[in-house]
DNA sequence: TACCTGAGTTCAAAATTTAGACTCAGATTC
DNA sequence: GAATCTGAGTCTAAATTTTGAACTCAGGTA
């Protein structure tokens, strides 16, 4: 949890790996969403790229020369529940609408969730959970 | 989203919560804890109080004078799946072993984890989602 | 009365973030 | 082949935030 809470900790790396798993990964789009500084954008991409959580692939399209894109690794794939949970309490609890966030089945469409479950896969409520945070 | 991550982009931010969950609700002893200076860690959790994520409530030990507690709100316990998701994640591929951190069944003791469900609480893999984080 | 403690506030110094200008290499245009 | 454009940065000075250390203040104790 700490280390996770160190990368984490950051208003422009939320908004990063946001923009990550919305599937924009170029630098100057990101930086055209966001908002956000130059040299903050650079700071945060390249921890993200050292922490494994990103890496910086090559790519050409048709025509164009070669660029950079910034890709989630299998361990930045890895953050979607935490993100999906986020996304959850945020329309539950701050902006106190069904936004549109969430996650669906990519076959089915069926709209799909964030929950506690047991070993076998049964959910589990949350009051009855006691957690252990530490370490 | 968006709001989510202006409230919990912030590295003390995460760790206050975390404490919160642990059951850790005194200023002085989240100070000696966090090692935070003491003006960011007032900051903080005023910003918290503000958001309805914690609440002070006066509180008396046995023959001591009468102290402050910031215990979780409603809202604040909401936000236990997404430190629960967070802190697998951290043990997956940050801490890179089984960290002493996780939740169990109040009762029978099992140990429980987040996952992604359907409607019908039926566990689906992550690589069947599509994510919509924007909004 | 003098002292201790929890929960802050105040303040100057240090660190970080910001906006904006500048750079640089590969393509494209003239 | 000179001038221009673009993506992806770097550099810089100013503004903001964070930090640590000292100070405050109220209630209770010795």
């Amino acid at each position: 949890m700490a280390l996770a809470a160190e990368i984490l900790g950051d208003r422009w790396t939320l908004l990063i790996l946001r923009e990550a798993f919305y599937g924009v990964c170029r630098y100057d789009d990101m930086r055209e969403d966001l908002k956000a500084p130059r040299s903050t954008l650079t700071d945060r991409l390249n921890m993200l790229v050292a922490r494994g959580i990103l890496e910086k692939q090559p790519y050409q399209e048709a025509g164009d020369r070669v660029r950079r894109a910034y890709v989630l690794t299998e361990a930045g794939r890895g953050l979607a529940l935490t993100f999906l949970a986020l996304a959850q309490w945020g329309e539950a609890h701050v902006t106190g609408g069904a936004a549109p966030v969430g996650a669906a089945d990519r076959e089915t469409g069926a709209p799909l969730h964030v929950a506690l479950v047991d070993a076998d896969g049964v959910p589990v409520d949350l009051a009855r959970a006691a957690l252990r945070l530490r370490g």
